[in-house]
DNA sequence: GTTGATCTTATTTCTC
DNA sequence: GAGAAATAAGATCAAC
């Protein structure tokens, strides 16, 4: 097993850790924002509004925005091939 | 929401924008993040690393400290039990 | 489903049922399962323990074989990636 | 510590290990039918059937059993009231 | 009766 | 792109 290709270097290690060190950090990170969304909504539900509506707002925004991004990579590429942009 | 349906005041539609506001800005870090996570694990799988083995890894690691916490509490649960907490 | 918008034939049809009937029979099964457990939980309380602590057992052995389950899998990947599998 | 309440008899120790062992063979058997569940699902589709609107249909039959159920409950609660059951 | 915990469903993400 | 797995959301239920 030893002259196999699972012999790294100190190099490599050590690149292996910092990844591994990275995704942790950020998936953390991930986790806290996560926290704060459902702080947000907790809040809005403690003052009185109806969660489920305002999650349907938010996602029905967010296809609005997808579907204005899709235009505008439509008109973006019309553009380019009619050479105005 | 109220007795009086979905009349709303100024100041109630302002906190209900500023709530989706910062639930939609929070939305956009966390799909930041994200990407950062892909984003490592797509160079790690560039410098040559399995990353399914990493995400193993990543996984194992998580087990852990989930079961460390569980542990912890377990124990916490305990000493309240016995009158040391 | 079909180009035929929402037509079913009748052998279709009866497939259907047939698979509602399943799913609504194996729903049943497993709420039935879901309420022995409650039942072994009130029973252990009604005996004088607590069911909470027990609960954080459960969980931390299930957390155990997770992890056994786990290294088991990256055992196997890294006997592949080492040609030894 | 040796003299609290927390020192079980052997029986009551056994109890306890007992009630552990058949709650974990419950939720195995619950797993083992939930897994069933997602087979007929997963054989639906394969047929065809949009498995999404058929979680809808067996929500809505257990909706209306639901109701039919608590019928039944209030007419024979009528029932015993006027003498007649 | 309201929070907190658990369980289930639904959506998203990853793997093959 | 289909199937499997992870994450997030919602519903449900018990405890205080």
């Amino acid at each position: 097993m030893e002259d196999t290709a699972t012999v790294l270097t100190e190099a490599t290690k050590e690149k292996l850790r910092q990844g591994i060190t990275r995704i942790e950090r950020l998936a953390e990170e991930k986790q806290e924002v996560a926290d704060q969304i459902k702080d947000v909504y907790a809040e809005l539900k403690a003052f009185g509004f109806d969660t489920k509506a305002i999650r349907q707002v938010v996602k029905l925004r967010k296809l609005d925005r997808a579907e204005r991004d899709e235009m505008d990579m439509i008109l973006s590429t019309y553009l380019i091939a009619t050479g105005d942009a």
